[in-house]
DNA sequence: AAGGAGGTCAACCGCACTCAT
DNA sequence: CATGAGTGCGGTTGACCTCCT
């Protein structure tokens, strides 16, 4: 078995293989493929650096500018910010934050993990105030039945510098996440569980196989419209991550600065 | 020119999760 | 419900490169 960097000719190969037999199959493609590499080599090595539509050279200031933020709200979940940067990988924006951006911070006085002044943070590591930011986003808790009161769920939710708050709509519950400690961000996230097709008159509904299916952005910068639709392009599967059901429209959404009509919603659904 | 220090990034490792049986 | 295969993810490693003394 063969370890380390890749040879020209194994890349050949691979890339070779999974043009005609297409991807998958992890385990046994190396044998097919007459590699003498595991499947979980030949994966990596296809997604983060063979696959065709990567996006090789340096990061944009914008795509600078949407990891910090992405990173704020999600804290190191890299495929998650890789799944709104088309054409990098997960691999290629861990390693450029910890070699570039964390620096950047740095020098600007940030600290890269809180998103805050560094001066700040030592405030906060000494008064452990409630009002810290976001590293890592739970909701499982906010479903929880035996939560009594509205006050110590209003409590609870204003943890890590998100106000989450449930909401019905259409008698769906909806959570809602608003980011508070970075006002230019103005970023609001919705996720509720899965549709629920009562009628039955669409199956594709029924068949769907996404978990987490809704998930509607809202963003004070934009004038026009204030929901965004995110949903799949191939019919047959539909996420119906899309979720504002009175208005749906075509027109591009601004997510962060990015207009979202060149985005790929695809990847706004939850794990 | 030599070599040490630090930076970069591809690749590996171990764990967790999903799904089929 | 238990189990194992397959896959994905985040953290870490190590080879290579560049810069500095």
């Amino acid at each position: 078995m063969n370890k380390g960097a890749w040879t020209k000719e194994e890349d050949e190969r691979l890339v070779s293989y999974i043009k005609s037999h297409g991807e998958g199959s992890w385990r046994s493609l190396p044998r097919a493929a007459g590699l003498l590499r595991c499947g979980k080599s030949c994966r990596l090595r296809w997604i983060n650096y063979l696959r065709p539509d990567l996006k090789r050279g340096n990061f944009t200031h914008d795509e600078d500018e949407l990891i910090i933020k992405l990173h704020s709200l999600l804290g190191n979940k890299w495929s998650l910010i890789a799944a709104r940067l088309p054409g990098r990988t997960d691999n290629e924006i861990k390693n450029y934050w910890n070699t570039h951006i964390k620096r950047k911070l740095l020098s600007k006085g940030i600290d890269p993990n809180t998103h805050r002044s560094i001066n700040a943070a030592k405030d906060h590591d000494s008064k452990k105030t409630e009002d810290q930011v976001v590293k890592d986003v739970s909701f499982g808790s906010l479903f929880d039945k035996t939560e009594k009161s509205e006050e110590q769920k209003q409590k609870k939710n204003l943890i890590k510098g998100l106000v989450c708050k449930e909401e019905r709509v259409e008698h769906h519950p909806v959570v809602v996440v608003q980011e508070k400690i970075c006002p230019d961000l103005n970023l609001e996230l919705r996720i509720s569980p899965p549709w629920q097709n009562k009628n039955h008159d669409d199956q594709t509904r029924e068949r769907s196989t996404y978990t987490a299916s809704r998930l509607y952005v809202g963003n004070g910068m934009e004038s026009s419209s204030d929901t965004a639709k995110c949903q799949t392009e191939d019919s047959s599967s539909i996420s119906h991550s899309s979720l504002d059901i009175s208005s749906i429209s075509s027109v591009g959404y601004d997510f962060l600065g990015l207009n979202t009509r060149f985005m790929d919603f695809r990847s706004l659904e939850m794990k």
